[in-house]
DNA sequence: GCAAAAACATGATGGCTGTCATGTTTGCTT
DNA sequence: AAGCAAACATGACAGCCATCATGTTTTTGC
């Protein structure tokens, strides 16, 4: 069992403004799994009971789409929580979490949770923030995917798994292991496409392969690629 | 002046559970003005000084694009927020509100309704799950752009059209006037195609077209046209 | 009410990108 | 270590849909 009072992420994360008292009855009443690779923390469709804290580890949200396909509409790493947009909400997940590496999750149970946003503004204001974020991240997402080629929105990708994820010691491993298809699925193209793309970003050496994590020598070159101009 | 306890939509709002003290205060610190057609409400890159209230009308929020093009992310009738993402989060708006007929709109300054997010916690909640259901739709959206083709997206924009602003007396015109552009920019396509794509429904029966304004005799055939199943 | 602009409409064309097919490589499992 | 599945890769092909062009209708501003 993992105490929050000496987890690394408390100050990074939403519970950053909690007081001592409060993270030990966050202690006291959470539980704590190992989630391995591929398993699922939460399900679509099925109603939350309570927040989930990423511990360790790394995690793709993905909604089904109709035909089959997974569109990734977020991913989360260690000091991040998960399934508090249903939890707020009242609704179903809209989409499900699983593990793209080993992690360990704490859960909160809803009524844990809900009475400390009632007493805790700062924490309610951090979780407003948090929904806040990702509302202009998948805004500006769905601007990119109406009006952007695939060509840039790869390049973009590539960016955000920066953004999110960091580079390793080298300075230039973008710090996290995917498949060509689930970087598909995060751009919304086919795995093919996205085969092709990455291959000709490596051609022109924007990117090089590294086994399979990806090496960027020089984002200003990934930034002209996605056409970001901020 | 409108008066915050006398506004219509006030139990159909965020503010719903706001004691009459509170609303009082509101009224006092706000503003109010007339925003005809085509004028913003406020624009992309600009920071936020307050919370935008609209009395009455209707609002396209939309984004700009490196093409020129504009995406609608959203859209506000009476009663709705606005310039809560932005205000929220603390950053510049990264999207422009415009009003797509008359509207008349109430400002709250920022310390206003702050100081009324501090005290009030099921104001500070409500705004969560307006946010959430923001990131749903959000959320939804992208997966329907990527994996969608643009006749299923066309039929989808009619049926969140009336979704938002239901249908009229007659119980089957979608109470909205947009152009055939706006359409475009909200499902994400050509201009020409979005023309082609609803000439195409109302030749198959899908929809009539009365004035500007869309008919729809048969919600359920366009359920199925967007392929959606729940 | 008239001119100009905006919106609507439709055809032609081409390219981007999804799909299918096939083969190779990598990585697990027993 | 062999065998099998998943992942990666590449070519061929087609179709969806954006773009361009052009013309008509509607709306707007003076």
């Amino acid at each position: 069992m993992v105490d929050c009072l000496l987890c690394e992420s408390r100050h990074k994360s939403i519970f950053c403004s909690l007081e001592n008292g409060e993270l030990l009855e966050l202690t006291q009443n959470k539980g704590c799994s190992i989630i391995r690779k591929k398993q699922n923390i939460f399900k679509e469709g099925f109603y939350p009971h309570g927040l989930y804290c990423l511990h360790s580890g790394k995690v793709k949200l993905y909604q089904m789409a109709e035909n089959g396909r997974e569109q990734i509409v977020r991913l989360a790493k260690a000091g991040d929580v998960l399934g508090y947009r249903a939890l707020l909400s009242g609704e179903q997940y809209t989409s499900t979490a699983e593990a793209i590496e080993e992690s360990t999750v704490c859960f909160i149970p809803k009524d844990a949770i809900m009475k400390l946003i009632e007493k805790n503004s700062s924490l309610a204001l951090n979780i407003m923030r948090l929904l806040s974020g990702d509302l202009r991240k998948a805004e500006s997402k769905i601007t990119d995917l109406a009006q952007k080629p695939v060509k840039e929105r790869m390049a973009e990708v590539l960016l955000v798994l920066k953004e999110i994820y960091g580079f390793e010691e080298d300075n230039q491993t973008i710090a996290v292991t995917l498949t060509r298809e689930e970087i598909s699925n995060i751009a919304g193209t086919a795995t093919e496409t996205s085969i092709r793309i990455l291959a000709e970003f490596k051609d022109s050496g924007l990117i090089q392969f590294d086994g399979k994590k990806i090496k960027v020598p020089d984002l200003k070159k990934l930034l002209v690629a996605a056409n970001v101009h901020d």
